[in-house]
DNA sequence: ATGACTCTCACCCGTTTGAGGGAAATGACG
DNA sequence: CGTCATTTCCCTCAAACGGGTGAGAGTCAT
């Protein structure tokens, strides 16, 4: 697959200007963009074309210089990487976006692979992995390093949680009680059990406190 | 305060070299650590001399380079940035620190400036803000963001924990019951019960599932 | 249209938890 | 020395919680 192992291509290394791979980065944190971008510039077939600090403005961007890759991180004030991703997409199924991001927890990787990332990068990771990372999905792979590899594999061996099961931990990670959880969502108690008896098994927890704490680690539902 | 409204003293533009603060940069992500040199290095008064990417790496190369200003982050791998302040201010107690935190939850903000940290940024915050708290740290001011002056004092109202409560609800956030908490600290349960009670007061929460959340919130807890 | 899944609700039963009260021992601080 | 905070422990009681079981209505795909 990969374009230099071409044993039967003439050879010519110096001839071609070739053409740099145009990419947007999208961060709301302004010394890491800063940093995004140096780190790109720095690698000799990339150039930064363009940076937005939000999902909206990541649209309106994209629009406008159609780069060969996005760079974008997941958690930004407003509308957040996923909703961005889903949005561009939706323009442009074509467009190849990168997910950097600081977390790995399984529930945002899924999520942003769900809404169409070609890959999934972690900020502690060296410069050289992203920058092969950015290379390989420019040239139409989809390199996902082996650690987010295996955070989405542990994601697939739980049991995934229905809407309804959603709803009851979220109203559960605001604190509310059982009695509570059933009126904000308009059922009764007893169903609010029900479902809480499932969830315990699917978390593999024996109670809600530790519902809440699995849900918050693997990034089910957010804190805040 | 500022150098720059000394009215009295003789006006001379050009003609001084001006030392330029050395700064060493500490931060356990490739790219952020990218971004803030290149923050740092774009501005005309500082110069980067050092770099670091964990806390014991901090404490070598302070003893070395013996930096004007040290920006940390707080969360890294293995030593983490409290305890790399605590062990360069033992040897250094005039070290001026600057943390550099993706997280605003007020216990950290709390144990960095606790451990001596001289001002506490987010990396959201704009570059401008970066640079001129640099300055006036090293200028011998103690310049604090207004949102992160906030969030210490609203740790201060809180009523803060007693050792054995933070054990209390540490052991509580791996998801033991009262009994399991009882004997992993060699205690009665009923002392447990005691202990929770008064957290519950103290965190402004009703049962165990609540106190957990504000505990993951604050970062009184870190979880994982 | 039959099975699979989800959501809903109900009942029983035992355990855990939280609210109320009180009290003794320790060490620090003035 | 007395006072305060802290830690430790005790008791009772009611409410909340969790396990087990079952079951009707709805959607959906095969």
């Amino acid at each position: 697959m990969s374009s230099e192992s071409d044993f039967n291509a003439p050879v010519r290394r110096k001839p071609v200007p070739e053409k740099k791979i145009r990419v947007l980065v999208v961060d709301d944190h302004p010394p890491m963009r800063i940093g995004l971008v140096a780190l790109i510039k720095s690698q000799p077939g990339m150039d930064v074309i363009a940076e937005a600090s939000d999902g909206e403005e990541a649209i309106e961007v994209y629009d406008d210089v159609l780069p060969d890759i996005v760079l974008m991180d997941l958690r930004m004030p407003g509308m957040g990487g996923v909703e961005a991703i889903l949005a561009i997409r939706k323009k442009h199924p074509d467009a190849r976006v990168i997910v950097v991001s600081t977390y790995d927890m399984d529930e945002d990787i899924h999520r942003a692979m769900q809404s169409g990332a070609k890959s999934y990068l972690l900020k502690d990771m060296p410069i050289e992995e992203i920058a092969s990372t950015i290379q390989g999905v420019y040239e139409g792979d989809t390199p996902l390093p082996r650690s987010v590899q295996e955070r989405l594999m542990e994601r697939a061996q739980r049991q995934q949680l229905t809407e309804r099961e959603r709803d009851v931990l979220e109203a559960l990670i605001k604190g509310r009680s059982n009695k509570e959880i059933a009126s904000s969502l308009c059922i009764a108690e007893d169903t609010v059990k029900s479902h809480l008896k499932t969830l315990f098994t699917k978390l593999h927890v024996r109670d809600r406190t530790g519902a809440a704490i699995e849900a918050i680690r693997h990034g089910i539902i957010h804190l805040k």
